[in-house]
DNA sequence: AGATACTTGGAACGATCAGTCCAAGACGGG
DNA sequence: CCCGTCTTGGACTGATCGTTCCAAGTATCT
């Protein structure tokens, strides 16, 4: 029953982390985390923090799952800036499809709950979303976007990978996910070449 | 101290509707809401019902005040459909821009929440953003859109109109916003005859 | 084997949650 | 003017919140 530690941290972690990701930081209580981890209130705080302490290392999980995904997949060469958008959307869709965790996306659903955050969780939430777009507007200059246009389209597909989270929260069909995704990589910017 | 009414019902409705709308549902404690509106417990549960009741009121003043902007912004004849995005997400850049207003949109926070929403609360959100979507989807008919087109661009701009949501709860500049907001008008489709 | 260090589940705490209730008071009708 | 009706603010309830604490128990080290 004790003496060394019982349980995975790394897992327990993972599993803290779809707890927050599922029902936002507000209603991802004590006990829905101690339900979710299977670990005691002890184990809880002993192993990781009081609950702001757990969100912040909910977070860092996140990105050290999810961000390897974008950048393999916007590392590869691409032939235009239409390609990158393409790629990196479609990292979105196959989270979302992903049965086994919750809809939508973590740091999405932690913007739209900010004024529940304290100040170090807002920072780190607008750190990691800062450092998406940033990895975004390195891969399309890579991909031949001029400055203007690879800062424009990183926002832009910024900006659709937060409404793909929204509308899968909502409810909306994967059909209709990937109809927004494909169009978000459909867009004008100077006529490219193929 | 009593007697008859001492407050307005509408006005503090209204107050009610900014609550949920900068805290969402979980964080709107009972005592914000009172805090909010300056009424007494017994007045809010006297005229409202209890909190459920109140945040789907919240959501039918949230439509009954926004959702004609947005159908005038829809109805003016437009010359094409690109226009008819464009006045649409106008709407939203404005109300983002007023400060008398928290950031993002109530159905976009309460979209995010849904696990932390009753099924009444839920359908209606649903259906709100439903109706959201076949108001852009007629507009565009009647900008000349075909049927596919109609729909997958409705479909578009409302994924923009929750993505600018997210970003400005974010903290994102009112200039990125509106970047985004005229990505989305300037989108492919079929060449239109300006 | 004995001592020490650590983990664990659950009890307990004060604060806050949504919701109920009521005495006090103010209006309208007779 | 007086009675009944309604409103109001605050006290109150039971549940749940995040957090602390601890006795009981187990592994490691000498």
């Amino acid at each position: 029953m004790a003496g060394r530690k019982q349980f995975d941290v790394d897992e327990a972690l993972r599993r803290a982390m779809h707890v927050f990701w599922r029902w936002g930081y507000s209603e991802a209580s004590i006990d829905r985390l101690t339900e979710g981890t299977g670990l005691g209130r002890g184990s809880l705080y002993g192993t990781f923090g009081d609950k702001s302490a757990l969100f912040r290392k909910s977070l860092q999980r996140y990105a050290q799952t999810y961000h390897p995904l974008y950048d393999q997949a916007l590392s590869g060469p691409h032939p235009s800036p239409s390609a990158v958008v393409a790629a990196y959307l479609q990292v979105t869709l196959n989270r979302i499809a992903d049965p086994t965790v919750p809809d939508g996306c973590l740091l999405t659903v932690s913007a739209t709950q900010f004024p529940a955050l304290d100040a170090d969780g807002q920072a780190m939430v607008r750190a990691m979303i800062d450092d998406l777009r940033a990895m975004l507007e390195q891969a399309l200059l890579a991909a031949g976007a001029d400055e203007q246009e690879a800062a424009e389209l990183a926002l832009c597909t910024l900006a659709t990978n937060k409404s793909l989270a929204v509308l899968s929260r909502a409810g909306f069909s994967s059909e209709d996910l990937a109809t927004v995704a494909a169009a978000a990589a459909r867009f004008p910017g100077r006529p490219h070449p193929l």
